[in-house]
DNA sequence: GTCTATAACGTGATAGAC
DNA sequence: GTCTATCACGTTATAGAC
């Protein structure tokens, strides 16, 4: 408990509360974890998690970060895209997708939805929407989000069982081909 | 005022606590409605709505149906279901989309979460389960609802606006494409 | 006995006094 | 930084009205 050199105690109480915060929202989900719980995690009074970070929805805001594998993906070949992103939400690991759960489950609350409408837009969309072929890119990219959220939604927000015991590979390949078809496929008809 | 034949005092108490909670959750969500709100609205004492109901997620279950027109839907030719529902989806009523974003914005509660998988299986998957072409007829219903999911989360759940403001028979175009081709189309290669 | 109202409990987030 | 107060929530025990 000796101080560490470079951080006054007001930063340390900072982290500690952000790093509880973090680890119980992503086990327990938003509604469930209580400032209470968080404050006695972090060894700190429950006022003061207020004071620090203004309120419980800020707090949560802070803690929902995008895993980095995302930029990543989404800066890669556009001609395999769709096939990656299935695959990389069908083998998500167990941490990285506790804190996509969180979010996307709690859509109740206007100032969350917000923030998951702005992550959608920096991180799904954004990325690829100059690179996409046609003029209907905009379309393309948004479509494409639509898709990514769904099997996201039916793997982690739902946890469907009867998906999650179904051979990976096949879900990849009907999936990712779907993704792949909006990306790069030729525009469809109109009707 | 006068008693309605044929219906006790007390199923006319209920119904009036059901009919207020049907409008509230569909305008307010599940959390922003208090029990006390809709003992206000339905001109009872809040005490009465837990007892009559046991609680007020039983409450907002026995209010989460489903428009019939689904049913209606999913039962119609295979071979055109994509675009009818992509169009379904996007041209959909006002008053019959609040109550699917009511359910798919509820998912933090374990009791609704599961509601909702039921109502998914029973009203996306069941009707079209035995009709699809191929062995895979699981995997393609699975992500037929995956996909269906997900243009309602991006259009209802988190409400953007950007996609709303694109031209529907467009959007009906690539999602309607993209929901068939995983309907009826060949089966993706392994990879 | 059946239906309804009163009052209170425990817990949630948060604000303000010290 | 800490302690205590405030207000709203779902829920329950209990007693009153018909």
């Amino acid at each position: 408990m000796t101080a560490a050199p470079g951080s006054t105690k007001a930063a340390r109480t900072r982290a500690s509360i952000l790093g509880a915060a973090s680890e119980l929202f992503r086990q327990n989900g938003y509604s469930a974890t209580g400032v209470r719980e968080i404050a006695v995690t972090a060894g700190v009074d429950p006022a003061l998690v207020i004071r620090y970070f203004g309120s419980k929805e800020a707090l949560f805001l802070e803690t929902a970060t995008i895993d980095p594998i995302w930029a990543e993906r989404m800066a890669g070949p556009l001609d395999t895209l769709g096939e990656r992103t299935a695959r990389g939400l069908v083998e998500a690991r167990q941490e990285s997708q506790g804190s996509v759960t969180a979010l996307l489950r709690a859509t109740e609350t206007p100032g969350i939805r917000a923030h998951l409408q702005q992550v959608m837009a920096d991180q799904l969309i954004a990325p690829i929407l100059d690179r996409l072929p046609g003029p209907e890119a905009e379309i393309r990219a948004r479509v494409f989000a639509a898709q990514t959220l769904g099997l996201m939604y039916l793997l982690f927000t739902v946890d469907d069982p009867i998906l999650r015991s179904m051979p990976p590979d096949r879900i990849i390949a009907y999936y990712g081909a779907a993704l792949q078809a909006v990306l790069t496929g030729p525009e469809p008809e109109p009707n």
